[in-house]
DNA sequence: GCGCATATTATTGTCCGACAATCCGACAGG
DNA sequence: CCTGTCGGATTGTCGGACAATAATATGCGC
């Protein structure tokens, strides 16, 4: 039978005052980086217990809303960061029983577009910063990890480019479940550092040039590669994302 | 100076104890669906004050890890819903001052592999979904807001289909933040309705042929329109997305 | 007046104990 | 099988407390 009531609709007093924090910072009537009034000034404001605020702190605490200055007590407004949504994303997409093959496909999706955008947009700026990433990479001949942060970083630095936070938001989490399996391509794979060298030199000059096509296709080969890494180096492309526990 | 020594690491109780569970759950040492613990067996457990693991209990139901069945009282361990990471995301973006032709190059950039990926991976369910989500569509003459709805159910239903978790966490935010704008065109110009019900039957058709190239083509012009929707009815695209504070 | 060490205050993190509301499961009766 | 009742368990909220420490004021030498 098709339910004719609603269930009456009640939240319990720390999901109301954080819903009327977080309008007020949606709403920009609080402004990144101004300090949160005290707890207790909370608590009396909302007339609540001073533990009914501090639930409601937390929840927007760990939406990113919320920050605190190194070493600090004070809250203060901030907007999520990268790292935070990517870890949240990243983390569902964990428990979703994501494999490589998906985020790989996902990132042979949207990766063109953001080259393509960052071609037609970049600035000085930020094609020096994105010619440096690569150039690093380049210059990385002995460590494994640094290597695949460096992958990774070419990667942030080109949606920067784009200028577009949906790429930059977008990228995070994308690379992060990615970098397990990319330091263990290039552990065992010898010929992929010469080819991710050789795409990312292509991408940067056409960047520079302003050749949006031309950037598309050369980050359509650097994806591809990336899955015939997969291959070469044995791992299944159904492997899970996230066995390991990196947090936010 | 270049500081030798890292500030040592000290998190509060609250952190620990919810990364402590966090960890049980990305570890899939707490399955979905499985019941938490009540509040005061996990302070003994953990040896901290009840409020203390309130705190933390907090901080998961905002990720989405923990959720409560409706109108019960015990917590549950859930998967992050498409809404919970919708929302997180969508409320980043409107932070990062996102316009609408952001959001829309991203659609661009990403649609048209969400449409390939679907066509090759549908199943006959994933088929039927979509086109009925089509017809859902063509159907509706009159209702401004449930038509946009059902725009935003077809992509969803794209999304499923591709069978890649990635693309469908990935739709549900976009289209959050593009659904107001999307429904001012569909008020203003008046041969929208015509123009996706159009795109959304070849791209079914594409679908049902397992035509990945051509499903993607048709998705191009169908993002496409979108942009010259945003023309025709006069919205900058340099608007910013989320002046609404529709909430998860 | 200004920079700096020091004392004061304010604020957070954590604890304890309490109580009402209400959800849950059992149980009985029709 | 559905409904009403009941007791226990659990959550939501409260008040108060206190130690640690960040933030702020104070005083001092110059």
């Amino acid at each position: 039978m098709r339910p004719v009531f609603e269930p009456l609709g009640y939240a319990p007093a720390y999901l109301r005052v954080s819903e009327a924090i977080r309008d007020r910072i949606l709403r920009r009537d609080l402004k990144e980086g101004q300090a949160l009034p005290t707890e207790t000034e909370l608590a009396r404001q909302f007339e609540v217990n001073r533990s009914t605020v501090r639930e409601a702190l937390r929840k927007l605490e760990s939406s990113g809303l919320l920050g605190r200055r190194a070493g600090g007590k004070r809250l203060y407004v901030t907007r999520p960061s990268r790292e935070s949504v990517g870890g949240g994303l990243s983390q569902a997409l964990t428990l979703h029983e994501t494999r490589v093959v998906d985020v790989w496909e996902a990132l042979q999706a949207v990766q063109p577009g953001i080259a393509r955008a960052a071609a037609l947009r970049r600035t000085p700026a930020a094609l020096e910063r994105l010619a440096a990433s690569a150039q690093r990479f380049a210059g990385r001949r002995a460590n494994r990890d640094l290597a695949v942060e460096d992958v990774a970083d070419f990667f942030n630095a080109l949606g920067e480019a784009s200028d577009n936070p949906v790429f930059v938001l977008l990228n995070e989490p994308l690379l992060r479940l990615l970098k397990p399996s990319l330091a263990v391509i290039i552990d065992r794979v010898p010929q992929a550092r010469g080819r991710i060298e050789s795409a990312q030199k292509h991408i940067v000059e056409a960047v520079a040039a302003q050749d949006a096509e031309t950037a598309a296709t050369w980050m359509m080969r650097h994806v591809r590669d990336f899955r015939r890494g997969y291959e070469v180096a044995g791992i299944p492309l159904s492997t899970e994302v996230g066995q390991d526990l990196d947090v936010s």
